[in-house]
RNA sequence: CGGGGAGUAGCGCAGCCUGGUUUAGCGCACCUCGCUUGGGACGAGGGGGUCGCCCGUUCAAAUCGGGUCUCCCCGACCA
């Protein structure tokens, strides 16, 4: 019998999202509140989701070239106010030191919402000729924007990413640097995170403040709103004029360098959980999941000691392929683990118990699950690893059919609040480019546009004027 | 920022309207013993609380009044 208050209860995800979410949150023990408004305490499975998010994303930033650094946390006030636009857009959330220990500061520090300021001081030293150049530089940090409502993971005050900072010789290295980040960050979302995503360019109005051009990646949250999960963006010679950075070239003539600056946060890890979850809890993707396989051995009293033993045994073997959790604990039933590891995520459970020491097998069980197939010990390692692939791949085909069934298109306003209420996502349209259609399309549909798709031709007819256009938008209410 | 809701044991809640009969209670969790264990077992016994915080009213405050902090939901704003 179910003792329905033994059970860590979630509400149902369809009929109740925000709350699912923030419960699957709590009680999979990714995060919890800290004592500060807005900010949250990662736990250690949250970390180490975050950690393997990192090593994924850290490999590829390597390949292509990139070093890590560190700056500091701390941006005096002067040198945010540099770049007109930048301190324009980032101002309303700045959090500023204004005394150490007991003395009043000469001038404020702002706790850094981003670090082009800060670190377009250091490359104004560092860069003399054009043989400095490229820098590419990545840095592992936190984050603070002080913003009015937060979200466990989605915007919380204080938050933790990875910004490249680089500098290029000509606009041509620039542009190209910050198009191959954006494909980097779209391979990493769909083959690691199992996210399916849009992609392309911000319009005027949703660029980076101080950027020349903003790119984007977009995935599309199960209740039809859009998530931006990271860009790059071409910073043109804004940065560099502001902060007086600028080369020797080879034809002897003083130019300024060329930037970008591209970036990811903790904010994916709300994408993974809302995209992958269920009404058990979370389901996590094999390749960044904490742990890949937990073990739970069936002990019954009298062979327990052999059970656990060849729990240990197969922890051993597949421990080397896959990150692998033995959970031994006496005090909890078998049921009791189960629903446990649902909850969390965990993408395949093996079971292990006296029957099937006899028979050679261990139990396998999909997070999805789909069916509780045997298979032999001596091919576990193999059908560990097949299995692993299989779920990454459900969760991300699942996820793509959820994007492509929610793209609509539509030729008027009319067209696009009707498919917005019946299937609430993205919706493709034609616009002209002017600003005061995209006024009106934002006043009249509470969307906003997310991106001008790069990979994606096609003639129209702006949405509201009716001006023949090559230019695409996908608009979504957004998180 | 606007509207609504919440804060009492680790978690979920009752008590509050009508202040004192409650030594603040219940379920789960936790500890001990027994019995169990392939989808969230069971029995007996036990430990655990300055009722978010501050101020006020009162002989007396979890309960009434004011303030404040935090969280949740909906919306606005923001990226």
């Amino acid at each position: 019998m179910q003792n329905e208050t033994t059970v860590k209860e979630i509400p149902s995800k369809k009929d109740n999202f925000s709350e699912w979410y923030t419960s699957v949150i709590l009680k999979a023990e990714l995060a919890d509140y800290a004592p500060v408004r807005g900010c949250m305490v990662i736990r250690p499975y949250g970390y180490s989701l975050w950690e393997n998010m990192q090593n994924s994303l850290d490999r590829r930033f390597k390949a292509t070239g990139h070093k890590n650094a560190y700056f500091p946390l701390f941006v005096p006030e002067s040198f945010l106010k540099k770049e007109a636009e930048h301190v324009k857009g980032f101002s309303p959330q700045v959090a500023w030191v204004t005394r150490g220990g007991d003395e009043d500061l000469t001038e404020r520090l702002a706790i850094r919402p981003t670090s082009e300021a800060i670190i377009c001081s250091m490359y104004a030293k560092w860069v003399k000729s054009y043989r400095d150049l490229p820098i590419l530089i990545n840095q592992w940090c936190n984050i603070v924007r002080w913003e009015k409502s937060t979200r466990l993971f989605l915007r919380t005050t204080e938050f933790l990413w990875q910004e490249g900072h680089t500098l290029h010789r000509t606009e041509t290295e620039a542009e190209e640097e910050a198009l191959k980040m954006l494909k980097i960050y779209v391979d990493f979302a769909e083959n690691d995170l199992a996210l399916p995503v849009i992609y392309g360019r911000k319009p005027e109005s949703e660029k980076f403040p101080g950027a020349l051009r903003t790119y984007t990646f977009e995935a599309l949250m199960p209740d039809g709103q859009a998530i931006q999960a990271g860009t790059s963006h071409n910073l043109g010679q804004h940065f560099a004029k502001a902060f007086e950075i600028k080369y020797l070239d080879a034809d002897n003539t003083e130019k300024y360098a060329w930037g970008t600056s591209w970036g990811c946060t903790t904010r994916l890890i709300g994408a993974i959980i809302m995209t992958h979850g269920d009404d058990s809890g979370l389901a996590l993707p094999p390749k960044v999941a904490p742990i890949q396989v937990v073990i739970v051995p069936i002990l019954y009293g009298k062979d327990d000691e052999k059970v656990l033993n060849k729990a240990k045994e197969l922890k051993e073997i597949l421990g080397e392929n896959y990150r692998v959790h033995l959970d031994d604990r006496i005090e909890y039933t078998p049921g009791w683990k189960f629903n446990e590891w649902e909850l969390r995520g965990v993408p395949i459970r093996l079971e292990i118990g006296p029957k099937d020491i006899e028979k050679g097998q261990v139990v396998l069980v999909p997070r999805d699950k789909t069916g509780k197939p045997a298979a032999k010990e001596t091919e576990i390692v193999r059908v560990v690893g097949a299995m692993l692939n299989d779920v990454q791949k459900n969760l991300f085909e699942r996820a793509k059919k959820f994007l492509e069934e929610n793209i609509s298109e539509a030729e008027t306003i009319e067209e696009f609040n009707k498919q917005l209420a019946q299937r609430p996502g993205f919706i493709k349209i034609f616009w002209c480019g002017k600003q005061e259609c995209e006024d009106v399309i934002r006043e009249k549909t509470k969307t906003t546009p997310r991106c001008i798709p790069l990979d994606e031709t096609d003639k129209g007819k702006c949405i509201i004027c009716g001006e023949r256009t090559e230019t695409i938008v996908y608009y979504a209410r957004a998180y």
